[in-house]
DNA sequence: GCGCAATGATTACAACTGTAGTCAATAAGG
DNA sequence: CCTTATTGACTACAGTTGTAATCATTGCGC
């Protein structure tokens, strides 16, 4: 499974959310600040069917659109790749930095702590 | 600040744990694994000097290299992307998705939980 | 039935990236 | 001194990505 692009990136989440869809559709629901036109919706969708992360079926002269790998496994491996290539891999080290960065508020704490504590029962 | 590339970005961890260096060190310190020749690690870092990621100072006939941005300012800003992108920002979504992909081991929960009471303080 | 709008396919093209090769200058070694 | 190894600058070239335009087909509205 190749390389998802950042821009690609954008089609999948709009399938993701819901799907499956004509390429208008897709186009319709990319964020607008992309400024993307219909033919470039386009490109974006045949690309990743070449890659192998949507599918295709026929529906009268169009195709309906939907994602063939799931967004979690995306996520998964996506995550992972940062985590491995900047934090050797653990997690700590990104919560440390974050934390540092002032990226957690004192309900991001609690949260956390909730769910750690959920993990060990 | 321009984006460094994935390939770009090796050069830049060589750099960030040591320097100043001279091309053919950098060349010597990058990960074998990649195989890189040095005209290949030399374009590299023309590159990143044309980025302004690194800086080079007179040294004889050849120059030495070293960081021109911290690495925990260019970690911060890759890592905020991603969770920008995948988790709303947020990163309990994050931790919630390692947790489920079997990432987190008791000691990084401990050591984590350890992290966030210190962070509370 | 026919023209038009929608649709997929094909092509375009510049910037960025990975991965070098070539070349000219020059310092270092014998 | 003269050769050679080193070094930065410049060039190369294919693949990916962002961003479309064009083209041929074809079903739908009239």
């Amino acid at each position: 499974m190749e390389r998802i692009a950042e821009g690609e990136y954008a089609v999948m989440e709009v399938l993701w959310n819901e799907s499956p869809l004509t390429a208008a559709e897709v186009a319709d629901r990319v964020p607008a600040d992309r400024g993307w036109s219909l033919p470039t919706v386009k490109t974006m969708l045949s690309r990743l069917l070449a890659k192998g992360a949507l599918d295709h079926a026929q529906d009268g002269r169009r195709y309906l659109y939907r994602p063939a790998i799931a967004r979690a496994d995306y996520v998964a491996e996506e995550s992972g790749r940062l985590i491995d290539r900047m934090f050797g891999g653990r997690l700590t080290p990104l919560v440390a930095h974050l934390a540092a960065r002032d990226r957690l508020t004192p309900a991001d704490i609690e949260e956390i702590e909730a769910l750690l504590k959920a993990l060990k029962s």
